[in-house]
DNA sequence: CAGTGGTCTAGACCACCGG
DNA sequence: CGGTGGTCTAGACCACTGT
């Protein structure tokens, strides 16, 4: 033996035999009390091992029903959300910042609908625009329910947007994220330099701080965009 | 004391701190040894709590240097990458699957580019419609390298799609997913029921074993498709 | 060099839940 | 009920890396 068993090394085997077809999908794997024994090692170091399979989606774990593999690898994919500012700069281009309209108002039905909030909510509405070297980059539609961020009322985002500011004033506990294909109305063209009608790669993100809404914005990207990971 | 303190109640503790601001953006956190004489608990709990602040991308943690608290809360989003027809299931529609091409061909020049194929590499090109209910509501246009997946040539794919058969029999190593949203063609606009120009969600996944290619897929999905996670 | 996180061990208790 | 995973403890060694 060259040293200590890793959890590295048994992932890394199970794995191996999952793939192999030593333990086909919804097959039961060995307790880790067996495993611990086949590997001789802590059971701490197996736990870990299938703790991580588990998250990564290639099995499921019950009490007393054990550990199987997943039937339709549920594969799963990460993908960072960054910040607009980051995103452009790390590509290079300099980033530039637009608001574009700022308002009070009482919040819209599909806005109370979405979030949950009470009637008569009042909402800081903004448009901003987001460019990298002068091209534009991404739209930005916020709204942000202003019971549940009181002083964002004092705060005008003519120097930088509503999404830095939360991100560093105000915590989240519950997050909705969708993306989706939408065709540019007139206003999104004009701000975002392409024909009424093109396809633009849309974000949805609404959040709640222990179930009271917070904020929901919708995010429009220039063409030709796409949200890309590797693993 | 009510009993041990778990991994979980010292998360949550950190997070209240860092989104007190008792931990500011940047700020470098306690040393493991430090928090816990603190929490009264021992380092490996500690310790399971701060690794998984940090793959929440909350901290950052390096040897020496410590745990400090992300700048810029690079969140990451998970999303579920299910099979088509439990996707369609799962909404109570019946999942049909039509197979519309079927040919075995030279790889053309930006698929080559895309995957790192050799040239002169034979690819095994198929279209498929997937509908629930009979709307139509994905189309795939999938590339499998021959080459990597002999025996995908004795596959007709006829009753079931491309996607099953590779998920049950081809393992990979390496995947990159992007999303963007693209205009439909003339002929993505017949299968899918759309105008020719409308806005489509598009998936486009490109999958390795260790290194040699295996299969491209565009997936298309009918207007009003949105993809959505919640946490 | 020395401090910090990364990981393993051996043992323990217990919540959960299937049979 | 009893087996399985979930988690904590107390201690240890070590890889890495900033100073």
């Amino acid at each position: 033996m060259a040293g200590q068993t890793t959890y590295r090394e048994i992932k890394r085997e199970l794995l191996r035999r999952i793939h192999d077809g030593v333990y086909p999908p919804g097959a039961l794997l060995p307790a880790e009390t067996d495993l611990c024994a086949d590997f001789g090692c802590a059971r701490a170091t197996v736990n870990r091992a299938l703790r991580e399979l588990s998250e990564d989606g290639i099995v499921a774990r019950k009490r007393k029903a054990g550990t199987r593999v997943n039937r339709s690898p549920v594969r799963e994919a990460r993908f960072r959300i960054p910040l607009v500012r980051d995103e452009i700069e790390r590509s290079g281009a300099v980033y530039r910042y637009t608001l574009l309209k700022r308002e009070v108002l009482e919040a819209p039905d599909w806005l109370r609908a979405r979030l949950g909030l009470e009637a008569a909510s009042r909402v800081l509405h903004l448009h901003c625009l987001h460019r990298a070297d002068d091209a534009p980059f991404q739209f930005e539609d916020r709204w942000i329910a202003i019971a549940a961020v009181p002083r964002v009322e004092g705060v005008d985002f003519v120097e930088a947007g509503p999404n830095e500011w939360l991100v560093a004033e105000v915590p989240f506990t519950e997050v909705e994220i969708s993306f989706s294909a939408r065709a540019a109305d007139a206003a999104l063209a004009r701000f975002l330099d392409v024909s009424p009608g093109d396809p633009l790669f849309t974000a949805e993100r609404a959040t709640w701080l222990s179930g009271r809404a917070v904020t929901f914005v919708r995010l429009s990207f220039a063409a030709g965009y796409a949200l890309r990971t590797r693993y």
